[in-house]
DNA sequence: ATAGGCACCTGGTGGC
DNA sequence: TGCCACCAGGTGCCTA
């Protein structure tokens, strides 16, 4: 679920219930997700008003009025499950808690939101807001794919030289930040890239062509994202979750979508993680 | 510096 | 029904 239109998505979810909104208690239900929770996490939460959401690559950022912003990250099973709000844009009721509910926010509005996280990948940690990009997580990170500073010569000059597959190369959040498994698969698709080609000897007309792409493909799923969210009214609450049709990723064996085109998705494993592609598209 | 592999953790699925 | 192998949206860290 979480690569950056997932995160972003969840951002906009959470905004009209936090920001704004002063977290009136904080249950922490653990001492650590991927790692502890720093000292005092909940004393340091209690009491602060959120004044802004922001998010940056796959990481949200809560700025309180200490001057401490909450950073949050989804792992790979992270969610946010909003309750009982009072704009009624969500759910009426607090549901049950539930296993892996790991951290509760109760705002002074009357809404709840919780971090739910099975497999505890996630993460949580309090920074100073005026040094947040200095903090160990987030200081390597690259360019925003929406920012100025991701643009043609910067992805032709990063990727030059470079032996490793593209497809590897896009994981890195160091490259550009925000995307992931599904979302390079199908960057790559759209690109006509296969997936294994080394990032360092690609025609520089094609890494060009991989900007705007990217940014094609992100936006298109925040769009789908923030239109599932407008169906949860009657939902559960749960954000995160919108179904998106993807060209490749998990495809294996259907029919490509090109047009003219009669081959079947392709699945190879490269450094354990599985890459679908046409193999008659992406050369 | 770069590249590759492992580790962390739980749950769902499909085969026997 | 039970057991087991395998798979999953991420990424820090260790090793050559």
């Amino acid at each position: 679920m979480p690569e950056l239109p997932e995160v972003e998505t969840v951002r906009r979810g959470l905004v009209p219930v936090m920001e704004g909104a002063v977290i009136a208690q904080a249950d922490v239900n653990r001492p650590d997700l991927r790692w502890p929770f720093p000292q005092g996490m909940a004393a340091r939460l209690t009491g602060q008003q959120v004044l802004r959401l922001r998010r940056r690559s796959k990481y949200i950022l809560a700025d309180l009025a200490s001057g401490e912003s909450l950073l949050i990250h989804l792992g790979m099973s992270g969610r946010m499950l909003i309750s009982g709000d009072p704009l009624g844009q969500f759910v009426h009721d607090h549901p049950p808690a539930e296993k892996h509910d790991h951290v509760v926010f109760h705002m002074d509005n009357g809404a709840r939101v919780t971090f739910n996280d099975p497999r505890r990948f996630g993460a949580m940690d309090l920074l100073d807001t005026a040094t947040a990009d200095q903090h160990k997580l987030l200081a390597a990170i690259g360019p925003e794919p929406f920012g100025n500073d991701f643009h043609e010569t910067h992805l032709i000059a990063v990727l030059k030289g470079r032996n490793t597959p593209i497809k590897s190369a896009l994981l890195d959040q160091r490259i550009v930040a925000g995307l992931g498994n599904i979302y390079v698969c199908e960057a790559l698709y759209r690109a006509r890239i296969h997936p294994a080609r080394k990032a360092g000897r690609i025609a520089t007309a094609r890494i060009a062509a991989l900007v705007p792409i990217i940014r094609e493909v992100l936006s298109d799923a925040i769009e789908a994202g923030g239109s599932s969210l407008r169906d949860f009214r009657q939902a559960d609450g749960e954000l995160g979750y919108f179904q998106h049709r993807f060209d490749v990723y998990g495809r294996e064996g259907a029919p490509c979508h090109s047009e003219d085109c009669s081959a079947q998705i392709a699945r190879i494993v490269q450094s354990g993680r599985s890459s679908f592609y046409c193999s008659q598209c992406q050369r």
